[in-house]
DNA sequence: CACCTTATGACAACACTGTTGACCTGTTAA
DNA sequence: TTAACAGGTCAACAGTGTTGTCATAAGGTG
């Protein structure tokens, strides 16, 4: 066997699949992207791939070591589609804002691949121009160095990271995602308040919330305390009053 | 087959094993831990757990209607376990950092049971018990309602998230995970700086920093923000002067 | 144009996975 | 003492990732 993979750029023998297609490290990334949007979560298998590709599944081992391989080439197509999209304005608030819900989102659109690529370091050219952008958003807007690069690891990891768990809860089967809706209503608003007197207190609350990603919270708690740490540092620059939506309001 | 699990508590015939083990619900929880813990994250199969509990794999779902049952049993249990050992002081914020901090430890002590169980609901009663101590702590510290719920949101989903982020990433192989880790020295710590003047100028504390977890960090941000909105909201308090320096100290 | 090399696709097999229907037997209650 | 049946076992199914071997069409070379 020694070594399956050809260096990915010089592919020249293009030959045709039995059933005509030319296989590509593109096509196989996008067909598995589109597999995993039409056939649900779990329809990622270098078999099923292959089926819809019309080649044969071990022909995939020519262009990716195995799938976690694939993986990572599929994660960083996503980083990529991310940054694509996105315009920054020069308001260092409102642009990681717009940023970090547009990662998660586009995590949401493809949960396997959000699930399976979310804790790995791609290395790759996506990856790093993310990289380079999102410092440069914090160091232009003040931050100092080491700063930074603390703020810049808490924004990914946390829009990795919810990216992922709400993902895989969006991944499990539709009983199981109502059966755990169910449990918020019918248990946990049923407990009496003596015993559980908070929960009791709250119940309203934690139904209508709790079903519902936290991320957009979360993103905004994080900006906010970024921007208290930034107006500490500089305490002559004058704080903006920022207003943040409806639903999640951090504003001073 | 119509239904092989029988209502939890009340089972008698203990037959024992062929091989002379008497099963339990408990004994398969604590021996399917003792194996993530021992083999390896992926050491979890069916067949792999009956074989250490010296039972046909079959026999399992007499206790468990199949493996994602058994995860949430588990994650229960590692929600007992957290709280088992955990002794709030009356300091809100001292005490969910303590809290936070054990969550976090405990997911990356069994990686694989915390990537599998970190977006599920148990309803359990170690669940239960959790979500009403934290909310107690939040609404005793005199977060209104909604923003308590909020908040308890945001935090748990938080611990959740990155410890299964964490986890995910120590459950790799080393190789894979060294390979990592070397991917910020040998790439990013490379990249010139006028075609990439951001990673250039923070190198060295990419380098640094990536390869940890951020969660301390975010954990300090998230209780940053929540104690910002708490002075709001009672403007008579005293602001503390928080120091957020080294690393991870949070005391104001 | 014909040849030869070799990249690349196909095949078949391996070892593993979760799950279930049918069977068998020890425990327990009557 | 016996009869019921909970609970352990067996065997099978359909699926998975992965690899060693083989066949062939594409491309560069003469």
């Amino acid at each position: 066997m020694s070594e399956r993979v050809v260096p990915p750029t010089a592919r020249q023998r293009r030959r045709p699949t039995k059933q005509g297609v030319v296989l590509s490290e593109a096509l196989i990334v996008e067909t598995a992207l589109r597999l995993i949007e039409e056939h649900g979560a779990d329809a990622l298998s270098v078999r099923r791939l292959g089926r819809a590709l019309g080649a044969d599944p071990s022909s995939l081992y020519r262009y990716f070591r195995h799938t976690d391989d694939l993986m990572l080439a599929i994660a960083d197509e996503l980083i990529g589609r991310t940054l694509r999209t996105w315009r920054p304005t020069g308001d260092w608030r409102a642009d990681l804002r717009d940023l970090g819900l547009r990662m998660h989102a586009g995590a949401l659109a493809h949960p396997r691949a959000a699930v399976l690529s979310s804790y790995r370091v791609t290395g790759r050219a996506y990856e790093i121009q993310a990289v380079e952008t999102i410092l440069g958003v914090l160091r232009r807007a003040g931050f100092p160095d080491a700063e930074a690069v603390r703020i810049y690891h808490v924004f990914v990891d946390q829009a990795l990271a919810h990216g992922a768990l709400d993902s895989a809860s969006l991944a499990m089967p539709k009983a199981a995602r109502e059966a755990e809706a169910a449990v918020w209503r019918a248990t946990y608003a049923r407990l009496p308040a003596d015993t559980h007197p908070h929960i009791a207190a709250t119940a309203r609350h934690l139904v209508a919330d709790m079903p519902h990603s936290s991320y957009p919270a979360a993103l905004d708690l994080l900006l906010s305390a970024a921007a208290a740490r930034l107006a500490e540092n500089r305490p002559r620059a004058a704080r903006p009053t920022v207003t943040l939506d409806t639903s999640v309001n951090t504003a001073p």
